[in-house]
DNA sequence: GTGAAAGCGCTAACAT
DNA sequence: ATGTTAGCGCTTTCAC
């Protein structure tokens, strides 16, 4: 009922554990002969090496540790399962640290950074406690993290929010080029009267958007009017109040065709508006979101967003933080990789004539 | 810059490498003077244990696997979140393995039996190599798979599927008795020609939930029209389906006044072929699902639903794991856990009068 | 090409 | 109450 331990193969083999050990690993020559027995011996007992003293000997575990802001966030799993897919295909395996940051702080998405030392200490005990080889942060919404996580000596990649430190590489999507191209596609059906529903002013994300938004108006010789412009904080219900807002301070000559709101919730939440106004999406407004969520898809009718690859996001994240371990030795530079987004065209936006 | 060890601590403190294991471990008394010097200079030093070292020696790696069938299936990150609830309470970690069997078997719910080798390959890893000391499986759906996990002589909690090996405890939600409650509150509301729209009918959810509507109705005396039920396959394009045959086979006498689909997908493709038939929900017919799935919030109207407390069954799931492995030492014997649902009211059931 | 043996950092007899 | 030390299963240096 003991494991099985390569002194055992070795013994049956008739060999030393260190030549047990050079044809696992093929760290040295072995004779073919030799080699074969002990393949044989492995292959019948289905001896696994274990990991642990390996790891001990090596010091290297093998092991990928996963930050999570939350797990039940939006962008969390999808990047995760992007990890998945790359790190199966090599012999390292995942160590899932979710920081459950949600509950502790619902919208108040500044307060992240009072939330440093439980970070770090997490930080902390992945990389000098389960001595893991390399971590991905997995950060809940875009914004920069710089200063947040401490120099561990080790690869960390944030994956899905930025960071300057020199120490640490980040995977993002492309806020900027997606919003422009969210909006082009709005002026593309002849949409002019173009309001816009922001995330928190204040957020990385929102800004960028915001500058993809104004690149798309410049390229098409329009201006952004700021009285279409209305401040949400990226939930359902301020894309309700925004777009409620929006309908009483206009005309039946002021309202905007169409609305370009920078999540899928508050896109949501200004169909709900739009519903309760009786009135008609697309016929009478368009509206267009942000994140491809799932609920995207059930709202009625379904909704025209940008989708972010979060698979992608995670699988880079994966290769850069196995790089920068083993293989190339090449010194992977800090790098900070941007995945293309693009738009989903559904059923929210209308052809205008 | 090489990792600070339990003999930098012992040197610095000035005792033995055992002494200070005594301390930083509980596990035999120390002197008070003594004591205070080891903690003064672990925390003085930030020393973390080595939980490699420490695990070769004692057989036992404080780490839980979770071997999930998908984690982009709907239940599996919200049980992983009420495990992660659990654990990270204890001194145990997650191991996480995503056999991202999604992909390779859509809607083949039978086949997952072929997959056996793959889920026992993973599973000994995680258990021979990895030397977790427990795992729980974490399934996709709700299935019996008796004799696809092998015993490997440590803790296996099942979540979201059941098994009647010998070795192996469970945790689910209650099928059958949350179908008698959504049941029961349309049957409260004044409903009697009810049609249900099943899931794939062999599968053991589909049928459970069948016997607890059936439950419901012989309660109130009245009888499920077999004309009245039309088989599913869990998908939104089915629900559509099903319900457009319904509408289509039913005259303004018979058709239904409320359908139950098993689950919110069929539910939401229902709702489409009503609004396609240019009735409304839930004024000409209510409708209810089953999961609480996120979209049900969202669609319009907001779905009626049975919650199921995914959070609750992780964490139960991870409490028996820790409970098998350790303190209680009372060997808990294999337990099948029920965790309870409830009915969530939210728009589309109508109160007949 | 192969084997003997040291040692990774810790725990737990065992001795004192 | 505390220290000495063997040894967990592996890799790797060094000698042959």
């Amino acid at each position: 009922m003991t494991p099985i331990t390569i002194k055992d193969i070795a013994r049956e083999a008739g060999v030393s554990t260190a030549t047990v050990s050079y044809v696992i690993n093929g760290s040295k020559p072995v004779m073919p002969e030799k080699r074969q027995r002990v393949l044989d011996v492995i292959s019948k007992t289905n001896y696994q090496p274990n990991r642990v003293a390996k790891s001990l000997r090596t010091k290297k575990t093998n092991i990928i540790g996963i930050l999570a802001e939350d797990i039940l966030e939006f962008p969390t799993v999808g990047i995760i399962n992007g990890i998945s897919e790359y790190i199966e295909k090599t012999d390292y395996n995942i160590l899932l640290n979710d920081l459950r940051m949600l509950d502790s702080l619902f919208n108040q998405y500044d307060q992240i950074i009072h939330q440093k030392d439980k970070i770090n200490n997490a930080l902390s005990f992945l990389v000098f406690g389960a001595k893991v080889d390399a971590v991905i942060y997995v950060g809940m919404f875009n914004r920069d993290i710089t200063g947040i996580l401490s120099n561990i000596n080790k690869p960390i990649i944030v994956a899905y929010s930025t960071s300057s430190d020199e120490h640490i590489c980040s995977v993002n999507h492309d806020n900027e080029n997606s919003a422009t191209e969210l909006t082009r596609h709005l002026i593309e059906n002849g949409h002019k009267r173009i309001a816009v529903i922001t995330g928190l002013a204040h957020t990385a994300p929102a800004q960028m958007r915001l500058k993809g938004i104004n690149r798309a108006f410049k390229e098409a010789n329009l201006v952004l009017d700021s009285t279409m412009i209305r401040n949400g904080d990226w939930e359902r219900a301020s894309g309700y109040a925004c777009m409620k807002d929006l309908l009483e301070h206009s005309t039946r000559d002021t309202l905007p065709t169409a609305v370009l709101a920078m999540n899928d919730l508050m896109a949501i939440g200004a169909m709900d508006a739009i519903r309760d106004a009786k009135l008609k999406v697309p016929e009478d407004i368009s509206v267009v979101g942000f994140d491809n969520r799932n609920v995207s898809n059930f709202v009625f009718p379904k909704l025209t967003t940008v989708e972010i690859d979060l698979e992608a996001i995670g699988y880079s994240a994966a290769k850069i933080a196995t790089q920068k371990l083993g293989g190339a030795e090449g010194h992977v530079d800090s790098q900070n990789i941007i995945i293309p987004s693009k738009v989903i065209m559904r059923d929210t936006v209308a052809r205008l004539k």
